[in-house]
DNA sequence: TCTTGAACCTCTAGTTACTAGAGACGTTAG
DNA sequence: CTAACGTCTCTAGTAACTAGAGGTTCAAGA
């Protein structure tokens, strides 16, 4: 059995998340001890990992409980995992294409301005003032 | 002059968020009529489009609200501009990078799962409960 | 067995950048 | 003048935590 400390420890999961995982419905109600602490098995731990690692690939807290759910029925379909693991991935390259497209205005500002000048010449604000002088959609 | 709405209309920024740029210090505190409503001038309209434009590019407020006083001060020295672009830039990146390993990871979770079969093989729940199958960090 | 200090408990509130809604009042075109 | 739409303030909600207060429990050493 362990303790909440020793679930952090183990995974990285600071304890009050682990607490509002609880809340939330991602985590199972653990036993408690006579004084009312948790205290957690093996599969305790291993769900833990799984909801950590989830949301280091960035899935929502709903998308987690929609695996969690299949991952509990062994004899349903995967077709929404993968649906999930999909939406994923198209949202992670919808981002990555618009921050690029930032990249490439912040570095046409940024390397424009030396930052010796004074402020009323400053392309950094003369640039954010002006969207026109953008080359690409953002 | 112009309402917040015809603010609102021109800018694409929405009313309550231009009532919230007020609150936060970004916008100024705009002209009342004798009915109590805001009335911008041409000035209202081109700082509400710095901050939209900031805003897209990513900026946060705070980052806006120093951006904004160096503007109102043409003669200081724009080296905290080129600092807070530059650091932008450096998180932009930094973002980038990061989305570029997950969907490393996502592509090899979601390929090796047609969706076809039972969730008890699912690779996609598989590949969550065990990191050690990445192939990155994250 | 007692003590002490670390770990744990619940609860509330704060974070970022908005968004939604209620209920009341102002403005303007016909 | 009135209808319809715009605007006002205020509160509360969103995602996913994080911080802190004030109190209780556990485990290890004397």
């Amino acid at each position: 059995m362990f303790s909440i400390g020793a679930l952090s420890d183990r995974t990285g999961v600071k304890i009050p998340t682990i607490r509002y995982y609880e809340e939330m419905g991602l985590m199972p109600e653990p036993e408690r001890t006579a004084g009312n602490q948790r205290r957690y098995t093996q599969a305790g731990l291993d769900r833990l990992g799984f909801i950590k690692h989830a949301r280091d690939l960035g899935f929502t807290i709903e998308a987690i409980r929609a695996l969690i759910d299949l991952n509990d029925r062994p004899d349903h379909s995967c077709a929404t995992a993968n649906a999930i693991a999909t939406a994923q991935l198209d949202d992670v390259r919808a981002k990555i294409a618009r921050l690029q497209r930032l990249e490439t205005e912040l570095v046409r500002i940024a390397t424009h301005c030396d930052g010796k000048g004074r402020a009323s010449d400053c392309y950094v604000l003369t640039s954010l003032a002006d969207h026109g002088l953008c080359e690409t959609a953002h």
